[in-house]
DNA sequence: GGGGCGGTCAACCTTTTGGTTGATCCGCAC
DNA sequence: GTGCGGATCAACCAAAAGGTTGACCGCCCC
């Protein structure tokens, strides 16, 4: 089938140019064009499909300083007619992260720290149809569906998000209409499914975890 | 003086690899050697000497996976004879990191999603035994001795880090080997100056003004 | 050598938070 | 309809954090 046609999406020049080396080095992968966000990474798969140029493989980071973030992308290039395959190529392996993105269609999860061969074997295989995914985050699924028990309620990660603004349990329980023994008990549950025993351990592990934003958006 | 001869040190082989595709395109660099953490990179500093070999510049990252990280790397390359000087090459650009690499020796700051041309500029600059910064870390800096009063020392930057991983007041102390009276007078100083009256507002308000990095990152 | 500042510590008190027990209400599933 | 889980609330106690006052030391600067 020739060279794979590779669209490469992320914000930092400097990776671009490593995935751009690393890829070309061997002469089985070319790169189609380059994006450093969402926005930009789907205008470009719609110039390229109107030059009737392919792209086998789309490589996209999730983090994006600006602009559409990876998530959002992926999802929006799994909408298009006969979508190519996205590869998730990213520097963090948390829980939400990974779930959000296999939710929005990518077919693989790959971190930036591992070796080249690793990365080009997971291209090939996105490009094959198969899935690929870091050993890392194959783990941390397998134990994630082993113990469903720990998941925090909607109402319990409405708690955690107001709690990491810096909110007292009194300020809570103000916003929320209700008392300050329920806050309490929430946030006793909370503690317990998080396996901390206070606030600010909670906020950074919930962070940490991708449960709640960081503050300060 | 010829070519400039660069140490690369960087945990992810993909970021290694783009900045020696940037920095070689244009033949007024040459890359010395590559690192993946603190360690290495002072065995590659100390193989490279003993070969009678120069190093001009070494670029470092803060974030390192595994092994010695960036400032306690850039403190130790510091203490050396005739030291090369080190440009600073990271992804966040957070008072806490900031000041700790200035301390620790570094003569520059620069951004991974800085344009080529910047990096390779701050790059002659640091070989030139001038100091290079990014735009947005010589603008926190301004700002920060423009309004000193509200300044918050080192040390209690230090203790806010501390704080956003979620340790009481306890746990700080012993971490810092002094007592907990000491933790306490330092926040009770961070609160007053921040105008903050709890922890957890004090992690929220740090972390929006970037004084520190969102826990877990 | 005096003054300011950062860092250290202690004693004391108030407020907030953490942890437990037990209870009511509601919606949903079997 | 019985049972379960989520959400709500109260009372109580223990522990941690917040706030104040005052003190000592070392360092740099004028």
């Amino acid at each position: 089938m020739g060279e794979l046609r590779i669209l490469l999406v992320d914000d930092h020049p400097v990776v671009r140019a490593g995935l751009r080396a690393m890829l070309t080095e061997f002469d089985d992968f070319s790169v189609a064009a380059e994006a450093a966000d969402g926005d930009a990474a789907l205008r470009e798969l719609a110039r390229l499909r109107t030059l009737g140029d392919r792209v086998d493989v789309v490589l996209m980071d999730l983090q994006m300083g600006a602009g559409m973030d990876g998530v959002t992308a992926t999802a929006a290039i799994r909408q298009l007619d006969a979508p190519p395959p996205v590869l998730i190529l990213t520097t963090y392996d948390t829980e939400a992260d990974i779930l959000a993105a296999v939710e929005a269609g990518a077919s693989g999860y790959m971190l930036k720290d591992a070796p080249p061969e690793q990365i080009r074997q997971a291209v090939l295989s996105a490009a094959a149809g198969q899935t690929a995914l870091a050993p890392k985050v194959a783990a941390l699924l397998m134990s994630r569906i082993s113990s469903p028990e720990t998941a925090l309620t909607p109402r319990e990660v409405q708690l955690l998000e107001l709690l990491a603004t810096g909110l007292t349990n009194r300020a809570i329980a103000r916003r929320l209409f209700i008392s300050e023994a329920t806050v309490k008990t929430h946030l006793v549950h909370i503690y317990g499914k998080l396996g901390v025993d206070n606030r600010t351990s909670a906020i950074a592990l919930a962070t940490q975890r991708r449960i709640i934003r960081p503050p300060g958006q």
